[in-house]
DNA sequence: AGAATGCATAAAACGGTTTGCCTGCTCCCT
DNA sequence: AGGGAGCAGGCAAACCGTTTTATGCATTCT
């Protein structure tokens, strides 16, 4: 059906091995340059990657596995990855796990059946065992937003846990006390996000009872019905720390539903949250992210690696995040 | 590097047309069906899905081209599309047009070199003619949510006409008359709203200023610009209609900013805005569209003409959008 | 004249599927 | 019991559309 090298070998006369070359940017003669140029015009004809890669071992394709393509910070960082491969003439096969990991170590099988040169993991849970088969075959891996514990992989991300410091030292700042926090204890973001409120904490001296720490799956529930809990307290907090981006838009639905005014009644401080932010009235403080670079950071790994041979020991690349202002933090 | 069909002859003694129908699932000795198991187990073997589509014409694989992939409806669309062709044992290639028409026709190349089966589109404009490519190989296309004027492809969309409409007779129902409009005018689904809009109004035999019809192109900026010039009118409307997600986020920011509440000063009404709409206060009222069904649809029509030859004439599907309700309407 | 250079060519991969043919077995009939 | 029909399953070889590797033929340089 579609035109192949043979049909423009069979109009212009020339061989297999010339087409290719001029294909592929070698030396042609400008005659015969010429004749190739008006016959793949003509015959409409585009290379055939699958038969290209099957011979060259390279597909020019990166896959993404992605924990939940539905989350918008997934959907930013899978724009700013996006352009930096495009730029750099890759594809993405972009497979979503549903926040479940059966799901997605067929989707590794499924990436690595198609031969992608690399790939990109934001990973569903705190076990990367199942990234042994990459592995195996010897096909790259960088780890984004969330690692695991060992070190067998690259990896980009932020300082999560001096972010979630910072968010409670702001806090502090305004001379809070009764600080609560909603996040993940199910992934490795959450868990470092855990362990940097702890930390601020113990800096300053400040204790909180345990009902304050709102742990869960990372997810919309997980904030509604923490801010719930932690809003009908005897002694309620007087500022929450939303965890991640989900959670914020439960916890600040439930903290209107309930009728609390903020920052009047509560503070809040939350992550990731964007636009979101701002349109939410009053405009939300949060940490945020460097996405566009973390990013090309770790596009940049990964084509390496491809390149150079998947060789040296793993590097961890942390950002470190910033804090957005907003009104909804009171001073006390 | 990777185990091959042939390592499995060697080990086996089989020939490769003996393991080639065990691994399509032919009928194979009990015997021999034993031996090529134990292999591929010991083998880590994995089909190598390039050399198979080179010689088979499917890669199970689908191309979708979104315009835009930071943009939350296609993140949930994306999320169901993904589902339904996993359950085929279909694979996605995503690729980001970023709102440009130029990088979506050379998206639209790119998949065509890997060979997808077939292709699902969220166009980025009005001018369909970049996917003649697609046409001349012969590869299925369907769009999804926005189409073109002429009727050459497959199509699933949500009547937006009837829903812009019935968005309009609701705000009508609570007594509003100076209502106004924010849309985007440079796509298909924004144009079509915009006909709704006008259809309401005259079947009801209401006139608006045109001040109150803020077009542009499909964007947070839109939202917000379009909505302060409409509240620093002189006769400033009772009531707006946010045209897709993205203004709805642009114009509630701005209300907020110039501290018009909602809905004593301004009722308002959205589009698309699902979880978003439940957490700014007042909860919105928004038009809904059935994503699930969209997309179960929209793959089932795409693997129909995969499998069944791309013959027939082009269905168009429409789908018929619900209203969610909240409380940011004020009865006058 | 001989070496070096520039292009083109034919043929062998790459890792699967598919086709046509062959073998050997079962079954039934005379 | 012997023989032919029918069939299940295996095999070798051709093919899919590229790239790549020797190899060869001119032409130009020294």
């Amino acid at each position: 059906m579609a035109a192949t090298i043979r049909d423009i070998r069979d109009r212009t006369g020339l061989s297999l091995a010339t087409i290719s070359k001029y294909l592929n940017g070698g030396n042609v003669l400008p005659r015969n340059r010429k004749l190739i140029e008006e016959a793949i015009e003509e015959l409409h004809y585009e290379v055939n990657e699958l038969a290209r890669g099957l011979v060259t071992n390279r597909t020019k394709t990166i896959g993404v596995l992605v924990y939940d393509i539905q989350c918008i910070f997934v959907g930013n960082m899978l724009h700013y990855l996006g352009q930096a491969l495009h730029e750099n003439g890759y594809g993405m096969l972009i497979c979503d796990s549903c926040n479940d990991a059966e799901i997605e170590k067929k989707n590794l099988q499924f990436l690595l059946s198609r031969k992608v040169d690399g790939i990109l993991v934001f990973a569903v849970g705190l076990d990367g065992s199942f990234l042994e088969a990459a592995k195996r075959a010897d096909v790259p891996v960088v780890l984004i937003d969330r690692s695991f514990r060992n070190e067998e992989f690259d990896c980009v991300e932020i300082d999560n846990r001096a972010a979630m410091r910072r968010a409670v030292n702001k806090l502090i700042g305004f001379g809070h006390r009764r600080i609560a926090v909603i996040a993940s204890n199910i992934e490795y973001t959450g868990m470092e996000r855990m362990k940097g409120f702890e930390d601020a904490l113990k800096d300053e001296g400040i204790t909180v009872p345990d009902e304050y720490r709102i742990r869960g799956k990372h997810s919309f529930e997980l904030g509604y019905q923490g801010m719930r809990k932690l809003l009908e307290l005897r002694d309620p907090p007087t500022a929450v720390i939303l965890g991640n981006y989900d959670t914020t838009l439960g916890g600040v639905m439930a903290a209107n539903e309930l009728g609390f005014s903020c920052p009047g009644d509560l503070s809040l401080i939350g992550f990731d949250d964007l636009l979101m932010s701002k349109v939410i009235r009053p405009r939300l403080w949060f940490v945020v992210q460097p996405m566009e670079e973390m990013s090309k950071r770790a596009v940049d790994m990964l084509l390496n690696r491809i390149s150079n041979g998947n060789e040296g020991s793993p590097l961890r690349i942390s950002f470190s995040a910033g804090i957005s202002e907003g009104d909804s933090i009171r001073k006390i």
